[in-house]
DNA sequence: CTGAAAGCGCTTACAG
DNA sequence: CTGAAAGCGCTTACAG
């Protein structure tokens, strides 16, 4: 007859049991530290005592490590977990660390990091950054003495993953322009340091390219327009600050309805999912894709893939960026800053 | 000159200060049982020395919580990251812990649970659990205090959110039959006891009600079935066992490819996910929708709304839902079983 | 192969 | 308002 007691503790049962409680510590953690007679006596004393195991929480403090390992998202999680290129991020370090035996903590750069949080923060081992920071609040919040993977930006010292944004704009930009264009037009991701959604105009300041992405890849476009004798300044941007369907739809509802004599017949997008938008809003006014408006995207997203007509697009490995950072960070791999390649993919939307 | 140690924690804090470490601790945690000047003092002195707050792994020890929810998912994280219902489940989660201090943990039934993840498991101050349990063993290995909120199934004594699967299933196949079909299909997920992608046989052993919220969408679609004259027996069923474009594919594809006289005219799908592919591959065929095929989801997805023709569907809250668990789990709603309600959107697909 | 003991870094009654 | 002290539940040298 056990009394239930309201939480058995590793002490608890080495009482029980007659012995010390380092034996039961081993019996969990090192079975070659004691014979396998008292192991299983262990084990199976704990077993009917409804012992769980050694509490993860004090585990932690004594070892110092918790197999917890944080991804800290730029953007909201709802935006996170529901954009396609981050979901995918997501995967490949997931799948890392389960391979680990880590688990994935989510944290949000977005909310202003209530003390609470970015009190749990410090819980984690190591920490993945993504994408740009609204601020460097939470960055500093962060424990400092920890390993730290930036993924998509650059944080001064630190090791980081990302791609070659230049040279792949420049590509897709090249391929887009072998059939010369009427217009050109191009939709950017967050480029001004004020939210913009609509037409950028000369005057609005631009975010630094150590803190978007945004800017290789227009400066990739800029180089092929002037290969191509276009002066990039003729070439009129229109901007974007989220990456989602509704907030991409009346900025591009806005250039499709252009006089015909404005309207672009070609529209260098900086991801898929503002392609796939101007594709439905394209459809939606009797707009042919490709004969009409041609379109690229980026990041080669399944969605782009597998409908009709489908994308032109890069397509980058972000399963892979993933694993990569999750590697770095578990010490699998250096610690430094790595290029991933990229891919052009020619599909129906811009042939 | 402070020598740069490797770590100061709140007792050197203390010590350089003089005063104890209650105060330290109060200074972070208790502003109101110390006098504001001394709590200046010390969060100044903190700063300088570039102590960053009290350690969570310490604090979570002392106080047994940790402010972390793991939640629980049936399925790899690589499908529940993808999927569009999962990601809006989390993103309703993520909301309600983000707003109370609380952070995300991870955390996949279907890794057999190497010891060292469900050892982490056990840092969680509660766990959401999602989906049909692949297996009991990571849920048993859950430590049996803390508290546990199911969704979208039932574990015996439990709270749990979940929706009216049964009589949605009922409408939807009910407006479907106002038009009469010449062949109806209907494609299930996760119906049988082995996976199974194809056509499902008679002798197949099916999963229980309490198991998979399939069977209580069938049940819905066979009351439709016999109320408008129609034995259900007499309708094929085919399963898909994963709710993924690359599953659903091949199976819809084999229906898609039966001759003329034995194709279904109208599918009843278990979900957006399969009757997007449906249309997808309906579309690449040269059939037409709804003319030559009458397509029906379940979840009301995004995506099934955006693009044409749109899709006729239930559409289930399923942030609400992640809300409701949240919240529940954080005490701050009653531990019950809970209903969400659905609706039935008439689309294009089968107006 | 086994056990006694120190200590991870905090928080919290409690006494002053 | 402030401080001395106990203890959260473990792991890990270390001695036997």
């Amino acid at each position: 007859m056990t009394p239930p007691s309201r939480h058995i503790t590793l002490k608890d049962l080495a009482r029980e049991l007659g012995v010390s409680t380092a034996s039961v510590s081993n019996a969990f953690n090192r079975p070659d530290q004691l014979s396998p007679r008292l192991r299983e006596r262990i084990l199976s004393e704990a077993q009917r005592l409804g012992y769980q195991g050694p509490d993860a929480r004090a585990r932690t403090l004594r070892t110092g490590r918790s197999r917890i390992i944080a991804v800290v998202l730029a953007e909201t999680l709802t935006y996170s977990l529901n954009d396609a290129v981050s979901s995918e991020l997501l995967t490949g370090i997931a799948e890392v660390l389960d391979d680990h035996g880590h688990t994935l903590l989510l944290l949000s750069g977005r909310q202003p990091g209530s003390r609470q949080t970015s009190g749990t923060a410090s819980m984690a081992d190591g920490f993945i950054v993504y994408g740009l920071m609204p601020s460097a609040m939470l960055l500093n919040e962060l424990p400092s003495q920890r390993p730290l993977v930036a993924v998509d930006f650059n944080i001064d010292g630190q090791p980081m993953v990302h791609i070659d944004n230049e040279p792949a704009s420049h590509d897709i930009a090249c391929h887009a322009l072998a059939t010369p264009p009427r217009r050109i037009g191009v939709l950017t991701l967050r480029l001004t340091e004020t939210p913009c959604n609509g037409r950028v105009t000369e005057e609005q300041p631009w975010l630094t390219a150590e803190r978007t992405i945004t800017r290789a890849r227009l400066d990739g476009f800029h180089r092929a327009f002037a290969e191509h004798g276009i002066d990039p300044a003729s070439v009129p941007v229109w901007n974007i600050e989220e990456n989602t369907h509704d907030v991409c739809a009346p900025v591009i509802a806005s250039i499709l309805d252009l006089p015909d004599d404005e309207r672009p017949d070609l529209l260098l997008c900086m991801s898929d999912r503002i392609a796939l938008t101007a594709l439905t809003l394209a459809e939606q006014r009797g707009l042919r894709v490709p004969e009409d408006l041609r379109l690229t995207g980026f990041d080669g997203i399944a969605e782009g893939q597998y409908r009709a007509p489908r994308l032109t697009t890069i397509r980058q490995d972000s399963v892979e960026k993933g694993r990569v950072a999750a590697r770095m960070i578990l010490g699998l791999e250096a610690p430094r800053a790595q290029l991933l390649r990229t891919e052009l993919i020619v599909g129906d939307s811009c042939p």
